[in-house]
DNA sequence: ATATCAACCGCAAACGTTTGCAATGCAGTT
DNA sequence: AACTGCATTGCAAACGTTTGCGGTTGATAT
């Protein structure tokens, strides 16, 4: 690989290395001729500086890390588009790095992060991730850490969050107003701090208002599937999913039992938005923004990056979006 | 940002920067005392070579560029999920980007790639791009670009695509097999080559035997809803979906008009996978694997980089995945 | 003729690594 | 005693930038 360096283009030029990077950066010192000149030379010779130089020379990489457990997840890939877009706006790259929940690779790729230097780092923890110790580390050498989804539990760190609570008392509240008697309610990785705190919020709810309530974790959506069918000959008039995954292994089930929605039986979940839609009638959920998320999460960052010591932990709001299902 | 550095090692340690240096990467020169005193040095102070540092020395970036059209993409992601792995295991790091269907963003990460100095890129063009030249570009100054899914229409580059012409064949002939008589046909962005391919494969089987078919192109998921639409009256037998999101929207138009598949209407569709087992009955697809096509693109890379200046033309091969939707 | 000033430009150091080569010390050989 | 050879370590240059500071012009004012 062959480039164009500075000291090519000063070379060619006869100019210092000085003058032209200056000439390059518009600087006020150099003559309008010169600049001219320098950058049309850059440009015939496809100069782009060597970023790796610049980073080093500026000790500013420029550069956020993201880690999240899984590429292949629809929420997931939702927030980083947004962060990208933030990030490309306020010109910033990223360097992106799966867990593929294991905490082996999730402490590699942090050892990536702190190689690369970034000025920040966004993260979504593994479920196995008992350690978090580096990730602190790395807020102790003054980069951000801001957690998001799925977090640490733990009132130290900057945490962006879906809505835990919120969006269960939505979803409990609506199934009480539609009188609905016997609720199957799934929730996902019981590890989880918002799945405990959903689950609390949602059965206490029911509770309150009497409802019969079945509650199951499910692993993922061909667990879910098999839940469904496990309970759905107990006859509940209403389904909540907790997840997407549970959402679309709770619909298998129902289709093939040709169980009408929602006259057979009532769904809710809480979704990012895009499978509800592919049903008919639209499923009913409760929305929860991986755009907003990862915007809000970069204001995070910015703000702590330009000095605010105050610890955010921000939570979506919930949106309930109406479907035909309940 | 307080980082430990080589040259704090070295005064703390009062070796040489050299000798540290050395000692952590284990050269046999250095004595194993001095190897342990380092190691041990480092990793109390948490150590980690500055990346720029090294790359810029060494003149290797050990990094590919991957730039995609959207980041909320099912099938994009699946690509970037594989190719992310794969990078891992050998070592590489990826920049990932995404266009947004947008020339001007695509031409400015082409940029960020070259200032990166990548290694290589991975790309899937917008379908406005009409010069490929910067791409080219990369490519005269030996880093390799490997176009996937979304590539231009010439010879003279990588590509590494899913099946077009196989996965039309395959459709077309699952359908003259069940004895259809009417086909609604629904085929993506028309600019795209891959289209083309589709469509011209598609119909000519469909007119060999003598079956009547309704074409049409749609731009999005509500787009070829509207379509579906406007021609189920016209009562075909049977829908082929050209895209995940063409599917989506074909269903719910059905699911509407509850019309039963595949009894009223069977469906078949090409498709990443996901989202045909979301319906029951499952639908009927090819499928055109995100992973397997990020896995062969890696190697594609790897052979070019190892020396290959053979041209990669590939194409994953379509596999018929039944469901029981025709 | 000298001083002043602005406009323009270059020197050189620094960022944190890697690495060819030279230097050092020391044991064993002759 | 001088030499060889080996094991260990250090020197210094280089990668491609940025930038503080100082230097060189030429014009204008005194």
């Amino acid at each position: 690989m062959i480039t164009t360096t500075l000291k090519k283009l000063s070379e060619i030029s006869g100019l210092s290395i000085s003058t032209v990077s200056r000439a390059l950066k518009n600087h006020p010192d150099i003559s309008e001729k010169t600049k001219l000149l320098v950058t049309e030379l850059a440009s015939m010779l496809d100069y782009e500086p060597n970023i790796n130089a610049v980073h080093l020379r500026t000790r500013d990489s420029r550069l956020f890390g993201v880690i999240v457990p899984s590429l292949s997840n629809c929420f997931y890939n939702s927030v980083i588009a947004s962060l990208e877009e933030e990030a490309r706006k306020n010109d910033y790259s990223l360097i992106i790095l799966q867990s593929v929940d294991d905490p082996d690779i999730e402490a590699a790729n942090i050892k990536l992060c702190r190689q690369n230097r970034v000025n920040g780092l966004f993260a979504s923890i593994t479920p196995e991730t008992i350690n978090i110790e580096p990730f602190l580390k790395l807020a102790e050498i003054d980069i951000p850490v801001i957690f998001f989804d799925r977090v640490p539990d733990r009132s130290d760190c900057h945490k962006i969050c879906v809505a835990d609570i919120d969006s269960a008392t939505i979803a409990a509240n609506l199934i009480a107003e539609n009188s609905k008697k016997k609720v199957l309610a799934i929730f996902g990785n019981s590890k989880f701090l918002i799945t405990k705190k959903r689950y609390q919020a949602f059965t206490s709810i029911l509770h309150q208002y009497n409802i019969e309530c079945i509650t199951a974790y499910a692993t993922d959506g061909t667990h879910a599937r098999q839940i469904a069918n496990d309970y759905l000959p107990e006859k509940p008039d209403v389904v909540f999913c907790m997840t997407d995954e549970i959402l679309a292994g709770v619909m298998r089930a129902t289709q093939k039992r040709k169980l009408k929605i929602p006259d057979d039986i009532a769904v809710i979940t809480i979704s990012n938005g895009f499978l509800p839609t592919l049903y008919y009638p639209q499923i009913t959920y409760i929305e929860t923004s991986g755009e907003k998320l990862g915007k809000l999460a970069f204001e995070s960052m910015m703000s702590t990056l330009s000095g605010s010591t105050f610890i955010h932990d921000k939570i979506i709001e919930s949106v309930l979006v109406r479907g035909g299902s309940i």
